[in-house]
DNA sequence: GTGTCATTTCCATAATTGTCGAAATAATAG
DNA sequence: CTATTATTTCGACAATTATGGAAATGACAC
């Protein structure tokens, strides 16, 4: 959980989870994303790596591109787990709009 | 928000979040906390300035000790962020169980 | 095989972060 | 004012993380 968290905390890396969530699971080859982030390949593939040592980007090869993609259930794991670790149980969103109590994942295990 | 992230990165403050999210309001004195996460005053004198910084956690003074506390607003911004930008924009969770469909924090805005 | 494209790994270097004892500050009591 | 308690700041050092050019790897076409 501290890995992921890490992942996120920097700039570019932020930038980059950004991206590839917006991408869909399609994902976007290494190339391409160095060019949308105007990044130098080398510093790229280091915040790639990164990002998959987390476990929140997956890699899958495709000809000579490698095609990264967000991983959403790793992304939902680390939400839940701020959500009820770090939202004071009854839940953080105080105001849930129409979403009537948004249960804590907690009492799912049980249901 | 990096700077958010930045700071739950870390085990020790993702520790000291924590309890100060179980503990309520009221909040905790320093010297309590180094207690119960057992570190050393100056270091968790370090890593409370850094959550501070981040605006994660908020300070009042009470005689001579210096109470704090978890910023619940700050984490659901945090929370709602990830949810907004880093989820799929239609909702990361999936199965949000009997929960009927999140609704992205976007779509309140403008309801 | 050779050439080329896409990407990573290697390397050196710069910058940031974490640790904790000791000294400094702040608040209160006597 | 002195003593005591609570906590922070200072300082020095270790450890980790970030950067980017150059060389290495992997995949494909010819």
């Amino acid at each position: 959980m501290v890995a992921a968290l890490g992942a996120l905390a920097h700039e570019h890396r932020l930038a980059l989870f950004r991206l590839l969530v917006q991408t869909g699971e399609d994902g976007m080859p290494a190339g391409a994303i160095a060019q949308a982030l105007d990044l130098p390949n080398s510093s790229l593939s280091f915040h790639l790596a990164h990002l998959t040592r987390a476990g929140l980007i997956a890699q899958r090869r495709q000809g000579r591109s490698l095609i990264y993609s967000a991983d959403y259930p790793a992304m939902n794991a680390l939400v839940g787990y701020l959500l009820e670790n770090c939202c004071g149980g009854a839940g953080c969103a105080p105001d849930t709009d129409a979403a009537p109590v948004r249960r804590p994942l907690a009492e799912r295990k049980t249901a």
